[in-house]
DNA sequence: CTTGACTCCCAAAACGTTTTGGAGAATTCT
DNA sequence: AGAATTCTCCAAAACGTTTTGGGAGTCAAG
């Protein structure tokens, strides 16, 4: 309610003294600081925040953007991490600010306009590409930030990640070990880094197998894409007896596509991201997921860390990828 | 990069000209003004926020509550819906901050502190209680605020909710109009104002009808919550033939139950929120849906009338509710 | 030539805080 | 007792904007 003035005033003490007081300083006698801290209390006094951020020079904010573009936000899981991450922030006296992008501008005109405006003291990014501007920019400026995914970036930067190559090639050799030899992969666009690393896994695992890696389609990162991609795949003239899909949402359209293709349920398949409908569909869906607990919290503490200007080497998880399997990835194989 | 300042010194003007200039005032000439336009571009001169917020006493940002109490947060539109509402805050000028409820702090206490150290020009506040503390102290407060759903507030709000009532009534007659007798109703907890009028609605169409309404269990609105309460209508000496539930993810647990249950499958049951999963769930879930499009601009328009200072009145968007028919609804009924 | 209106610009104040660089009084040390 | 040190406190500067209240000039009208 009131200032620092009117309650500086009404204690008869300087305006220093009663901020002093309050920040806990020790130039201030015990006697004194516990008085102010009181009437503090009573007037229900908060320093106002523009005040205190001008002063301070941060922005006490630390934006996310929110792609709007193709392919939908990332999982549901997406607002509890946000969430958690806020809440994280927030016990930092950081506040997270949302900023999604508006069609027609561009991620990097976004960054630019909360860095150059001095609006946010870091940022967090998601869905980064391999080449990623925004994080090229952000770089450039000196801006501490933390994405969500690698990039190829040649500097190092911190980020959060799940280890999508390894858990791909582990999805496909199960697949191998009992005894698939025909497996496709339902990729996402190459652009994108996890697109493109979990693609690279299960070709390694092709590969390593001594096996043709050639039944892999791409399509948007959607519903849509996936049942497209999957269409694609059993138009050609060897089907696959397993898919290995990018994605939970693109694993479920490929799943319609099965159900439309005639022997389609003898098709195995498996996805990625653990989204809770997984559950529902019919086969109920097998995937995986990133291993580690209140994701959200661990951004907000890399963010901290490199807002306190820690090396993005020190700044940098790859997380396991964990099977949850249920009833996809085993369906029973008519021996063609 | 620079500051007004720098920039007033290298163009040979003030900093008063300067700024006039940028902020288009007709007094400073034409010729003076197109050239500091350009030095600023070219100097990618952007105000400094937290000076501009603390000398025109706006800080620029509105901010949203998210419990994280008991039952979730919302639908997964939820995430858009914010999405929405930042982007169309954003062209007037406004950042959407995410103020999570850490475990123990009350929610009250979150806007306080919002309020009270001037963080933000206004809230938006989801999930309200029939008597909603929030509401009273930002009324109180005279603090700009919108809420997802009504309160019982006296003193009249600004809100956008979906019209529960009539919208229960009409889906518990539709199952009358099928011939439908006992008709349930799974409850959500009723302080909360979208679970009572939700629950009055299915209450008027049984006593219209002259139906006993007594086939009512509540619960936590989360699936489990409906699992247990539909066990509970299950198990009594006369069972319902259709299920009435305050949400979808209740009525996911209603059909868990159901499938438990002998003749189970003869049971219609509707839910409300039309989550993406129901399209998933066997089943298929029939549901209900607010209509209205982009919400979070509608959320953001109302906002931003309320910042300007409408009246509350003015500010209220009543929304009809549609059915969006599946297979749950209307499942084959045997005569008993 | 004076007056008034108009155009273009600017110095200074204000927003509310934190921080700097002491000042005066009390205490301890020599 | 005088000098050095420690305790408390404070005035003033600074952060970077926007806004207020003019101040020079210029021009046309009286």
């Amino acid at each position: 309610m009131a200032n620092l003035k009117q309650l500086a005033q009404s204690l008869g003490l300087s305006i220093t003294t009663v901020s002093r007081a309050l920040d806990g300083y020790s130039d201030v006698s015990a006697a004194t600081r516990e008085r102010v801290r009181e009437a503090a209390e009573k007037a229900g006094y908060r320093p106002n925040a523009s005040a205190r951020r001008l002063r301070k020079q941060r922005a006490e904010l630390v934006a996310v953007t929110l792609p709007s573009d193709p392919g939908h936000i990332g999982p549901p899981h997406f607002l509890d991490m946000l969430s958690g991450c806020a809440e994280h922030l927030a016990s930092a006296g950081l506040n997270l600010v949302i900023a999604p992008v508006p069609r027609g501008e561009s991620e990097v005109e976004i960054c630019r306009r909360f860095v150059d405006g001095r609006r946010v003291d870091a940022m967090l990014l998601v869905r980064t590409k391999r080449r990623d501007e925004r994080v090229e920019f952000l770089q450039s400026r000196g801006i501490p930030f933390v994405t969500n995914g690698r990039t190829e970036s040649l500097v190092p930067h911190p980020y959060i990640d799940g280890d999508g190559f390894a858990g791909f090639l582990a999805a496909t050799q199960r697949f191998q070990a009992t005894g698939h030899r025909r497996i496709g992969h339902i990729a996402g666009p190459q652009e994108y880094y996890f697109a493109h690393v979990r693609r690279m896994g299960w070709q390694a695992a092709m590969d390593d197998a001594g096996l043709e890696a050639d039944l892999c389609a791409e399509g948007a990162p959607t519903e849509q894409g996936g049942y497209l991609a999957a269409l694609e795949l059993l138009r050609r003239p060897s089907r696959p007896t397993a898919l290995v899909c990018a994605t939970d949402e693109m694993a479920i359209g490929a799943l319609r596509a099965l159900r439309e293709i005639d022997g389609g349920d003898h098709i195995s398949i498996v996805g990625h991201d653990d989204l809770p409908i997984g559950a529902y569909t019919s086969p109920s869906l097998s995937t995986m997921r990133m291993t580690g607990e209140n994701l959200g919290a661990s951004f907000a503490s890399l963010l901290l860390r490199a807002i306190a200007g820690e090396p993005a080497a020190e700044l940098q998880e790859l997380h396991a990828i964990e099977f949850v399997d249920r009833d996809s990835h085993r369906r029973p194989r008519v021996t063609a």
